[in-house]
DNA sequence: TTATTGGTTCGGATAGAATCGAACCAATCG
DNA sequence: CGATTGGTTCGATTCTATCCGAACCAATAA
């Protein structure tokens, strides 16, 4: 049955994004196999039952980490009236987001290397023998401009979405 | 005093730049700690004993930490003649295995990426009517781009080091 | 009103990461 | 030889992340 098969299809890439998901943005096991999962269903969403028990998990771990990714802002929910129930669905923006932060922390970064040269650029005149201890400033300049590449690039990629989500 | 100014200074920056180094590479603290002592240090290196002072730490830790990072490839040592002890520095490919394990991470997730979307056509194909549920692809092509573009990015990069690391 | 549904909150069990202390070992020095 | 230096190993300890169960609450249904 096709239909058997998608489904066993669907809990193994659940399983081997989870797996990803967890590594990658750093979340317990749980919270990321909610993640993938939501991924992996679609505009109509999962309910709060569905989850708990297609992940075989407890009602409290299930409430929890929805309200964290909630405050995450990487989901979000709708719902329709006359049904209690919450429908979870990926939060359209979290990709936008997340480049956003990501974007930070490159930012972030960029200014310790800067800081660092300044540092080494003072030890290094402080001792003008010994050139051969003197520090190598060459590699963080070459991160730099990587760092700043890769953000030139996130940049470009983040306004697509952007013109995209909004135009919705 | 210049030279206190300086330490302090240092001091400064192995912290700031150990808590960076803890999350971007998901070490431990006292790990993370050695590796920006080692950074900010240079050539001349650090012996077991400085670093047993300088970060506070039992030996034994210091000696786990010491042996796990030349085991991921991100220290070694050097000696000299008629002195037992080890100098501890910056493996100088650290930078360019590291960029070969980003570069492996992302490939897998292009594949991952690549998976899923066969996944969701085969689902859309299978359910012609309620065109309303149906997957959005655009989103994995967009992401896709992004990470041929990282990429690329990163792959000219670490070639440019490798030519220079080749020919000290 | 009572029962059910949908969900939250909180205390605690468990497991694993990170660090330490003490005993130990191997090489050199006097 | 005995003492010191440089470092390792391993068991104990501390701390924290993750998850669960049970009690609870608020809204709707009967």
């Amino acid at each position: 049955m096709e239909l058997e098969e998608l489904n066993a299809e669907k809990q193994l890439l659940i399983e081997r994004l989870g797996v990803h998901i967890e590594k990658k943005d750093n979340l317990p096991p749980l919270a990321a196999r909610i993640v993938s999962t939501l991924i992996l269903t679609g505009k109509k969403g999962c309910t709060f039952e569905e989850l708990v028990t297609n992940l075989q998990a407890s009602k409290s771990t299930i409430s929890t980490h929805l309200n964290n990714l909630q405050h995450l802002k990487t989901i979000t929910y709708y719902t329709v009236c006359g049904d209690r129930k919450k429908y979870f669905v990926m939060n359209p923006d979290s990709m936008i987001i997340h480049m956003g932060e990501m974007l930070d922390t490159w930012e972030k970064e960029k200014q310790l290397h800067v800081a660092i040269m300044k540092y080494k650029e003072q030890i290094n005149q402080n001792d003008p023998q010994h050139e051969d201890l003197h520090f190598d400033l060459e590699f963080h300049l070459d991160y730099l401009q990587y760092l700043e590449q890769a953000s030139d690039s996130l940049r470009k990629i983040r306004e697509k979405l952007s013109a995209k989500t909004n135009n919705d």
